[in-house]
DNA sequence: GTACTGTCTTTTATGTTAAAAATACAGTTT
DNA sequence: AAACTGTATTTTTAACATAAAAGACAGTAC
């Protein structure tokens, strides 16, 4: 009938857990500020802090009784909020039925499935909708537009004059701007990885992201980096879909993107223009070969 | 407590009309797929006609009893849905105080003034949030990013690449493709506006849209397509919001559009470039100067 | 047999509501 | 005076309820 209290409950978590480190809890602002809540949700987890015994608490004074255990915290399933529980099932959903163009979708069966009111679904579903993966008719239910091969091309093809866009914005940083040395970082990363690529393979997408948002930052547009947010979407649940062969696609993809970040740093547009067109082939057409069948 | 019945109200406005013209209404899934509504509606329609004393309706047949009078059709305000009331208050709001950057809207206070429930509001701004105008923090109020100089200097970046891309894309359209029809007319259309431009400048928005979106078609990129969404809502504020000059930016706007339309025509790429190249500047520089002072 | 109608079953749209969480303000303590 | 606590006031979150609208299916008319 009303809202969870999730907020509530991962606060009182990270509490525990800055508990566990000193004896005394500061001020209630202070409290707030570094665990980035109110100070009305702070005097919540105080006041069941004191009641399980934990602290005493009297006004300025909140001294430890004694450190928390395991069982003192909530467990993790409960410190979900409905929206990260809608996405999930239904990404899982999508991962398990594929994403069969023209389906319909239901919102008080995906309410149902997850264990949500409808407001949750509904809300997701319009946000999710930004994606182009999904959509409303009115009055009607929710279609699913599926992943087709046009889809993979047009956002490919999107992808392609942002990431170009980008790297250009990204040689026009100056000298010292501080996202040339990230770049140097997460160089080393890739020659870390590549290094013990058969243990660490499946660490790429993760670094994959970071690379690319690295680069897409530069262009200090958001409608660039917000349509990183449906590749990373897509790239995610393309990864879960079809892991034939990922070592060596992840392999590859790591020698791209050094060659890519040795442009970058040679600073010359035409080895940048050359080397990310060569993994925006690559990544296109891996995209391509992992659509299922049609 | 429950939702509106306004497809009810305009299909039967709708029927209203259509049955000023014939004597007989035809069979109810005939009247559905006509009307674009469900079989329900229609015969809720029907049953409401018929009590009224419109019709004498009994199974199949529907004959006219008296011609409608205009007392007969629902008042247009009711025929709004929530969501529409939404959409005009809050677009009015924008223009009435602008959009400073750092204020905050608050849903019940939207609800409010708009006479809807929060979850028409909620759902208006999370559906408006993909324009990128406004942001929401968690478990706190919706923040206005505002028309900034960034933002708008973002959306025009953004514009000139894809408009790019649409005008290189319908260069390849084969010769007999309705599009080159639909560009020759729409060559005509703003010929004849520019003939007349003193009383028809205000009718150009309209055309400006059409022209752009028909380019943009040409990509066949849902993406480019949708992204036209946000520049035709930005336009049509900004249309509002500052007019000064307005005659002679649409005419000039008009023979830009007319050089761009020719240089398509003639299939020049070089021609092409520089043509839609002309209006993207100027595009920008116009969107620039109407920014509110900062 | 095809198209239409009557009726019943889902599903959506949207206002209402209650708890959670944020915010605002007045009064205290240091 | 600055920072903190106590308390009251908004606002958001999210479930829920219900009428509107869509969809499904069997029976009926042509």
């Amino acid at each position: 009938m009303s809202r969870t209290s999730i907020v509530f409950k991962q606060t009182y978590n990270r509490c525990l857990t800055m508990l566990g480190r000193c004896e005394h809890l500061p001020s209630e602002p202070e409290l707030g500020t570094a665990l980035g809540v109110s100070r009305t949700t702070v005097r919540a987890v105080l006041a069941r802090l004191a009641e399980t015994g934990l602290i005493r608490w009297d006004k300025r004074s909140k001294p430890r009784l004694r450190p928390p255990s395991p069982e003192d915290y909530f467990p993790p399933e409960e410190t979900d909020s409905p929206a990260e529980i809608v996405e999930r099932r239904f990404m899982r959903r999508l991962l398990k039925h594929g994403v069969a163009p023209g389906s319909h979708i239901s919102e008080v069966e995906l309410a149902r499935e997850a264990g949500v009111g409808t407001t949750s679904v509904r809300e997701f579903l319009i946000r999710f909708s930004r994606f182009g993966l999904i959509e409303k008719r009115p009055n009607s239910r929710w279609l699913l537009k599926g992943f087709t091969r046009e889809f993979a091309l047009e956002l490919a093809d999107i992808r392609q004059m942002f990431e170009r866009n980008s790297a250009a914005a990204f040689l026009a940083l100056a000298d010292d701007h501080p996202a040339w040395s990230a770049l140097d970082r997460i160089r080393a990363e890739h020659v870390a990885m590549a290094a013990s690529i058969d243990d660490r393979y499946e660490e790429f997408p993760e670094l994959d992201e970071r690379f690319h948002r690295l680069v897409h930052n530069a262009s200090s547009n958001r409608f660039i980096i917000d349509f990183y947010d449906l590749i990373a979407m897509i790239f995610n649940y393309h990864y879960q879909w079809n892991r034939a062969g990922e070592r060596e696609r992840h392999a590859s993809a790591i020698q791209e993107h050094i060659a890519y970040i040795d442009a970058l740093r040679s600073k010359d547009p035409e080895r940048v223009r050359s080397a990310f067109l060569a993994h925006m082939v690559s990544a296109r057409s891996t995209l391509l070969r992992s659509l299922p069948a049609s």
